[in-house]
DNA sequence: TACATATTAGTACCTGGTTCTAATTGATAA
DNA sequence: TTATCAATTAGAACCAGGTACTAATATGTA
């Protein structure tokens, strides 16, 4: 095996399986241990340690942004059991790489998401609803959904809520959901109030 | 500062900065490596380079996990333009930390996804929808969606799909979706055929 | 045969620890 | 006041998984 396959080979290994040791690249590749050490000076590879260090700085770095998936889009307008308003910005891990268009559920989720913080109890879940994808929305796009609560029975009832997302002056989405209150073991899904937000 | 306010500032250290080394933390805390070290033992807190370590593993089997996130669930069965079966397990990622209990969006997503993927065209794109949570999906449950294709217009008309999505015999959502096909600028939300499934 | 490249060997040193033994400090009860 | 005990500190040996450097040995190739 020449050098280059070797290298090939060595980059491939790395790259399944990033925690492997360079003893263990001795082992797979027949070779010395320091020639694995020259060909990943040469390939730029760094040593285990630091690869396991820049993974972690890596998801440190995301779970820090996590929070804020919690509830998708960030809510800056709400009048419990009257209105409210989320903003949500299309990123590249809410498109198909293949299109750039957004995947269905992040722009559902943030009108579900809304309608559900919307409802001033300690636990509401989305029961049913009936959406329409009007247009559809782009990478970078910015979309801003507006609720407006339509009836609300008394507690531990179902409340209306229906929720138009617009992106610029054009709606991109509109939605009626039929949300419970209350209601801790039955017609659920998965949304609550309050401590959930940050 | 007594032992226990010590431990509890390391541990709010650490836990707001899991780079930081034993050296760094004598500086911080005033007193002696061995007693950081002793701590650290008293508390279960691994060493830095162990905490990276678990970083880095969990980020990366995050990442390995992230490609069947294109489509939600994978796809076990397809028929195309008739039916089609997608098995998704609720993770950690998917529930409301506060009561494990699913996002509805992931639920949603999941259906929406095979619903599209069933459809025989370039590109398909879920126009409408009217969906029911019928109960609720916690943590570690195995949701099991089952797509029929209800009616097929010519080509870029649009198709009639219901899903239904089972934890063990019981029903947890229905969904009946209409898809546009080959409708590339109008009538449209987000979600495509084969070339972004894995 | 001479030269260059590739490979292997070996040593010293580094970080960020663990593990162990032992000494010192400080408070507390008899 | 003194014995006692937990808490703290010190120090040395050792470890993994390397880096940095020097030197020797293959292996081709002109």
């Amino acid at each position: 095996m020449s050098k280059k396959e070797r290298q090939q080979q060595l980059l491939a290994i790395i790259e399944g399986n990033p925690f492997v040791t360079d003893r263990e690249l001795t082992r797979q590749l027949k070779v010395s241990i320091q020639t694995i050490r020259l060909d990943r000076m040469e390939l730029g590879i760094p040593e285990l340690r630091e690869r396991m260090k820049q993974m972690a700085e890596h998801s440190y770095d995301q779970v820090r942004s996590l929070p804020a998936d919690e509830v998708v889009g960030d809510i800056v307008d709400l009048q419990l059991d009257r209105s409210g308003i989320s903003i949500f910005e299309i990123r590249d891990e809410h498109v198909f790489s293949r299109n750039g268009i957004a995947r269905g559920h992040y722009v559902f989720g943030q009108a579900n998401s809304l309608a559900v913080a919307i409802i001033n109890d300690e636990i509401a879940l989305t029961a049913s609803a009936d959406i329409r994808f009007v247009r559809m929305v782009r990478l970078g796009e910015k979309c801003i959904a507006k609720a407006q609560v339509r009836s609300l029975a008394g507690r531990n009832g179902k409340a209306e809520v229906d929720v138009f997302t617009y992106v610029g002056e054009e709606l991109v989405f509109q939605g009626h959901f039929i949300v419970y209150r209350s209601a801790i073991e039955e017609y659920s899904e998965g949304g609550n109030r309050s401590a959930d937000r940050h």
